[in-house]
DNA sequence: TTTTAAAATGAGAATAATTCCTATTGACAA
DNA sequence: TTGTCAATAGGAATTATTCTCATTTTAAAA
């Protein structure tokens, strides 16, 4: 299979990009990263196909962040960090998602529990430094 | 103290709404609620308001919800549940927020940690039997 | 290979949530 | 009353996202 020409879809460069990132992109960062390589690329197809495979449930939202929804191709659950300094998303695989707690919650509300998130939010340790820097 | 005047600025109105519902509203909801009593009462003002408070920490954000941002005038740490039936969003007093997880976090991370959100996502009861009754 | 239909895309217009700007208003002190 | 300053209305501007439609690409059939 020749990988030098252009034979795989955009489409498939998205989702290759999400599950081989850890940046929790957003739309606007998976066009960036993938221009060079695409440069006819259009912003357009980046947020449909993003909509698309999150509609199917190969990737997923982590929520929005200054307005903007960031993504993640690991559906797996697991844990985030939102740094309010540098708008930066990264996992923390060593906190346990309490997945116990959906049956839980479900017999409390008597509704139907799809996902759990769990974010933690705060000021990760570079920007922490750079503050103490300038203070 | 007359409170039938109007002595009171829409800003405390705001406030006072998002202290007193358990809607967890948007802007928009905000803006719609109070606008019967405050007939000149503009949908900038509302928003403006809602950020001061956010950024003061007398209200937070729950997060977005079809790219609607929505608040909650309850800062103490609670779990959420979030309908994509209805787009309501509803507390989980129950279920107890993992508070001591936070100083796991600072340590395995080595920044600092503001707040976690806990939420839930999925179908609440009333969706859940209406979309029975159409099947 | 050529044909054909369906799916994917580019480009830009349209939409909707949110922010920004400026003149006006209201509260209060001098 | 007048001056000052914060709060507001109203609407323009911005920005992320969605939509539209003409074009291109793909896969399959003839």
């Amino acid at each position: 299979m020749d990988t030098t020409t252009k034979q795989f879809r955009k489409r498939n460069a998205i989702l290759a990009y999400l599950r081989q990132t850890k940046d929790h992109p957003s739309a606007e960062m998976v066009f960036t990263h993938l221009k060079p390589e695409y440069p006819d690329l259009s912003l357009g197809t980046v947020y449909r196909n993003l909509s698309m495979f999150k509609s199917k449930g190969e990737i997923m939202s982590v929520g929005t962040v200054n307005g903007v929804e960031r993504f993640d191709g690991n559906t797996t659950p697991h844990v985030h960090f939102v740094c309010t300094g540098c708008d930066a998303i990264s996992d923390l695989p060593q906190i346990a998602v309490p997945e116990a707690l959906n049956q839980e919650v479900m017999q409390e509300t008597g509704g139907m529990i799809d996902t759990c998130q769990l974010t933690f939010v705060g000021i990760c340790q570079t920007c922490k430094e750079k503050s103490k820097e300038t203070a």
